[in-house]
DNA sequence: GTTAAAGTTCAAATCAATTTGAACTTTATA
DNA sequence: TATAAAGTTCAAATTGATTTGAACTTTAAC
């Protein structure tokens, strides 16, 4: 009766793999998406095969709607792709396995814009103030802190250039960097 | 009457000062922290001179309650520095100046037990789905998952050494490193 | 082109994070 | 050491984020 699918009947009922998906939520909920967002790609990432809409949803106990809105996120983020194969009339997903890429894809597209902005508005603030009685420290202390924001967004654009390569070659990188210092 | 304190009377009740003030929050609270832990360190970052508490209680409009447990914590993190001279019997305080060190120990203490556990935890999972009967895949993808934690330590403990650097030496360094990709 | 299942939207409900303020403790000066 | 101002604590209130589900739109099988 419950053999429907191939997927309920598989290890995604098991302690370790619902321990698993927990895991990965709590640490992307800890990294400012939602805990949800990174249940259902932990999901997917675990599931040998495409997982229908229903699956994820009975699965992970979402609603329709959180789940429609969920999965549309991640997907506009790439984090997840749209398989081509679909169970029935129901879409089905598989992840993007590529870590770096999600991670930093994700990142770039939230910081990027608010940095900029900040950047813009940061140097309104310094302007103004030159015309006002700020202290040449005052003036200084913006600068500063423009170069700040502009130092984060040179790390986000090293981000995206590592995205094509695997965790392996960056963590020898990061060795190399690290005994540079 | 108004002119008891040196810090009512000067910028920080300018437009200019506000907005970078307001800028700050925004920004902190972007990333994780509340916007008042920001608005507080930029407010001191932009004074001259150390600030008493009901000073910046007043200009930032905020609680005795909530004041107390915002300075505390800042200064836990070492983002604030509570100064030798006090005004009258209250405290004051200067902000740390030093970015980096600023953000990357903030950033180590937010994220570092958080990335201990979830590889510790991770590992644990691994087992657990070693003798279950996950595939070599799945296997393979917890691992990954491990691998991954393990390089974003690795970059924290980066962030770590160049605390005492600053910013343009960073700049440079990260184009280095640019280039190099 | 009907129809029924899948997908979307968004206002209301729920859940989580932050702030308040009153009661309390600590501290400094008289 | 008395006292009054500063600082702390934490339960309740507020504010903000997330989720739900009912009404709606789209899609694809017939």
């Amino acid at each position: 009766m419950s053999s429907k699918g191939s997927h309920d009947s598989r290890s995604n009922n098991e302690e370790w793999f619902a321990e698993a998906v927990s895991v990965v939520g709590e640490v992307i909920g800890f990294w400012g998406f939602k805990e949800n967002h990174g249940r259902i790609w932990a999901f997917l990432y675990l599931s040998a095969d495409p997982v229908s809409t229903s699956v994820i949803r009975e699965t992970l106990k979402l609603s329709k709607g959180a789940t429609s809105m969920l999965l549309s996120e991640l997907e506009e983020w790439r984090v997840i792709l749209k398989s081509t194969q679909s169970m029935g009339r129901e879409r089905t997903y598989v992840a993007n396995p590529n870590f770096i890429e999600m991670i930093v894809r994700v990142m770039e597209r939230r910081e990027s814009d608010m940095l900029d902005q900040v950047v813009l508005r940061l140097n309104t603030i310094k302007d103004t103030a030159s015309t006002s009685r700020a202290t040449p420290e005052q003036i200084e202390s913006i600068q500063k802190m423009v170069d700040l924001a502009k130092m984060v967004r040179q790390v986000v654009s090293i981000g995206q250039k590592l995205q094509s390569r695997n965790i392996n070659k960056i963590s020898m990188l990061l060795k190399t960097i690290d005994t540079m210092l």
